[in-house]
DNA sequence: GTCTATATACGGATAGAC
DNA sequence: GTCTATCCGTATATAGAC
């Protein structure tokens, strides 16, 4: 029986890929137990070792994955010349909160394991050449010096910007308890927030 | 030779206590091995079975001592019933900011943790009734209600006020990585946010 | 109360049959 | 490629001497 390998997921490896990520996100690196990433992909432990030699190599590759969707879903957002700074903002709110109420996890997720591999994997991924040198932050630059933009550092902005948006799916748990909220009551109030935030942050922009 | 268990913090107890703190908060729970917090609070190992009996209940007691430090600092600005709403965004940007400084790991630490333990803890902690009954919400709604703030949902209130104060200690990895930061320039940069966040908070609550 | 030595359990990884 | 059985290091926890 040849297997499907091109059919997408059905692979062995693309099952435990999938069932390592979906068990690293939510637990952590430490938490996480090969066993617990066999019996999701419902396989036998020793396969994982076969196909990927080790846990660290395996986590390894879904950290490296996990962090290069979230960047290169905005790579093009960012660098986008034929749209204003204000409606790049909309399309990064409103993107970043569609994968995130899919993917809930990976904000807390890669922020927990950014804090024990501290330069590791940041450096490698260039983040900071991405996101600095975007067209994104020239907009911005062009605004201030037009006057439109108070003259507050730049990485205010940036902030604000993803903490406004990333921010409510990292202390969701609380804010879920405070508002005594379902998943799917709480999924609505971060889809009311697409509209807000651009606004939101240009009004606080104009603030000195 | 008597121990000083009244001077503070040299008895053995609560020596391995804050060794734990520090332990704990950087690596959670699944990180954290016994040993580590033993060698870093410089006694034997038995000797943190003998006062706590496990890891698990020497954690439990860090995990809800740390929740109601981190609470139990706003409760009084909350239910201050001489100040002003704004007055009191700025007290809490600034205690928190001040304490977060000191503490930058806690936020994280507790998100992390909260993430495997649903519901017990939150409930335990009354978080709502503390927060949702609090003088603060009531000049809220009156603010709401006499026009001064847009009638948006009370929880985008808080997740703003909360967020663009708490999140840059979550995400400071990438945050310092981005803008190149040593960690003194990105405290410098949370201190600025003081001053920032009452304004900003305003501005954007004005915003339909 | 504090130590050394040790029991016990658990988790990652491999050997080897199929 | 996939399984069962097992090895072995590591981590929590306890026993027992001092």
């Amino acid at each position: 029986m040849v297997p499907n390998e091109k059919k997408g997921d059905t692979s062995t490896e693309e099952k435990i890929k999938n069932a390592a990520r979906l068990v690293f996100h939510q637990k952590g690196y430490a938490g996480t137990r090969t066993r617990d990433i066999a019996e999701q992909a419902g396989i036998n432990l020793a396969l994982l070792n076969y196909y990927f030699r080790s846990k660290q190599k395996l986590f390894d590759l879904i950290m490296l994955e996990t962090m290069q969707d979230f960047i290169q879903s905005m790579k093009t957002v960012f660098n986008d010349k034929n749209t204003s700074l204000q409606s790049k903002v909309e399309a990064v709110a409103s993107r970043y909160i569609d994968l995130l109420i899919k993917e809930p996890e990976i904000p807390l997720f890669i922020m927990s394991e950014l804090r024990a591999n501290p330069e590791g994997l940041l450096q490698k991924m260039k983040f900071q050449e991405v996101l600095m040198k975007s067209t994104f932050i020239r907009q911005y630059r062009i605004e201030v010096v037009k006057g439109e933009i108070a003259p507050q550092n730049l990485l205010h902005f940036i902030i604000n910007v993803i903490g406004l948006t990333v921010f409510p799916f990292v202390a969701s748990p609380i804010l879920r308890s405070l508002g005594d909220l379902t998943k799917e009551q709480f999924n609505a109030l971060m889809v009311e927030r697409k509209a807000f935030i651009p606004k939101w942050v240009y009004a606080m922009m104009k603030v000195s």
